[in-house]
DNA sequence: CTCCGACTACACTGGTCTGTGAAGTCCGAC
DNA sequence: GTCGGACTTCACAGACCAGTGTAGTCGGAG
C-alpha cells in the first residue's frame, strides 16, 4: 500500500473511528483535522475532498479486515476449519463492536452508486464469497451456491447480531454453516 | 393508527420517500417541507423534532411492512408456505428498490442508542423472529434455534442482495430456509 | 544554498443545518 | 358568531457544512 505521511496516516485513524462511530454525514471534516491534531489544509492537500477521504477509510478496513481473516483461515487446522474461519473471526470482532458492519453502514448513506467508495463495499463482500469457494473447493466439496449460502449467513448474522440485538445469530450461523458444508461433503442419496 | 392531518400525511410520505433513497442526515427539513408543500412551522408543529419525525417514519414503514407480511402468511396454503411467505415478500420487495433495508440503514446512521427511531429497528427485527417462530409451531416444528436461523437467512439475503449486488442471494435464502425446515420437520436419527 | 514536501495559521465563501417567534388566514363545529 | 385547529408567511438565530486562498515555517536531500 501507499505509504502515508505522519499527517494523513493520523487523519485516516481518526476518520475510521469516528466515521464507524458515528456515520459518514455525521462527521465533519473540521472535527477530523481537528482530532488528528492537523489543519483542514493538510487535509485537503492529503485526500482532495470528504469523498476520497470516506473511500481511503473503506480501504484501510477492508485491508486490515482482509488480513484478519487470512491469518485465521492460514492458522486453521483442517479444510472444514478454514472454510469457516471467517465465522471465527466474526465472533471475536462482533465482542469489540457494536456498531455492525462499517460497509453496509457505509452503503446506507452513500446513495450515489458513483461515489468512490461504493466499489470498496462491493469488492469487500464479493472477496468473502470468493474466499470461501477456494476453500470449500480446496476441502472437497462442490456445490455451486454454498459459497454464496455462506456469504447470506455471514452478512445474516453480523446484520442480526448489531440491529436485532441477538448473540445467538452467531452461534447460529456457524452450526448452520458447519450443517451445510457437511450436507454437501457427504450426499446421501 | 393515530389520524394524521393531511399536511402531516404528506410530510410523512415525502419523509419516508427521501430518507429511504438517500439517508436520514443527508436529507434537511427544509427539503422536506418543500417537497411536502407545508411550511416549516407546520412540520414542527406536527412532529416536534427532526428525530421524532425519523421514528414516525420508521414506525409507518415497520406498520406498511408487517401488513404485506402478514398478509402473504394468511394467503400461504401450506404450513410450510406460511413459514416460508417472508421470502416471498422478500423477492418481490427486492424488485422494487435497491436501496436495502430501511431499517438497517436507518440503524447505521442512528448511532445514539436512546434515539426514539431505534427501538423501532429492534422491534422490526424482533417481530419478523417471533413469526418465524410462531409459523414453525404451527407446522408442527419444534426447534429452539430455527426462528433465528431463518431470520439469519432472511436479513443476509437482504444485505447481500442489495451491498453486494448479488440478486441470486434470494433464491438461495429461499431454498435454504426450506432445506432447514424439512431437516427439522422429519429427523432422520 | 536552494529547492521540495509536509505542515501550520487563519481568514473567508456561500451554503445548509435544526429549530423558534410572532402575526395572521381560513374553515368547520358548536 | 365565536372558538379552536390546521396551516401560512417570513424573519431570525446560531451552529455547522465542505472547501479555498494566501502566506509562511521547518527540515532534509540534492
Amino acid at each position: 500500500m501507499t505509504t502515508l505521511t505522519p499527517g494523513a496516516r493520523r487523519i485516516l485513524d481518526v476518520a475510521s473511528e469516528l466515521f464507524y462511530a458515528h456515520g459518514i454525514h455525521a462527521v465533519g471534516v473540521d472535527t477530523i483535522a481537528a482530532e488528528s491534531g492537523v489543519t483542514k489544509r493538510t487535509l485537503y492537500d492529503r485526500f482532495g475532498s470528504k469523498d476520497e477521504l470516506v473511500a481511503a477509510y473503506l480501504r484501510a478496513r477492508d485491508e486490515r479486515w482482509r488480513a484478519r481473516v487470512t491469518a485465521a483461515v492460514e492458522a486453521a487446522d483442517d479444510p472444514i476449519g478454514r472454510v469457516l474461519a471467517p465465522f471465527a473471526v466474526l465472533e471475536e470482532w462482533t465482542a469489540e463492536s457494536d456498531r455492525g458492519c462499517a460497509f453496509v453502514n457505509a452503503f446506507a448513506e452513500l446513495d450515489d452508486p458513483a461515489h468512490p467508495g461504493r466499489a470498496v463495499i462491493a469488492d469487500e463482500k464479493h472477496w468473502l464469497e470468493e474466499l470461501f469457494a477456494a476453500e470449500l473447493a480446496r476441502a472437497g466439496i462442490d456445490d455451486a451456491d454454498l459459497a454464496l449460502h455462506l456469504l447470506l449467513l455471514h452478512e445474516g448474522a453480523l446484520v442480526t447480531y448489531a440491529v436485532a440485538e441477538r448473540p445467538a445469530a452467531l452461534r447460529i450461523a456457524r452450526e448452520g454453516a458447519l450443517r451445510a458444508c457437511e450436507q454437501k461433503s457427504v450426499p446421501e442419496h
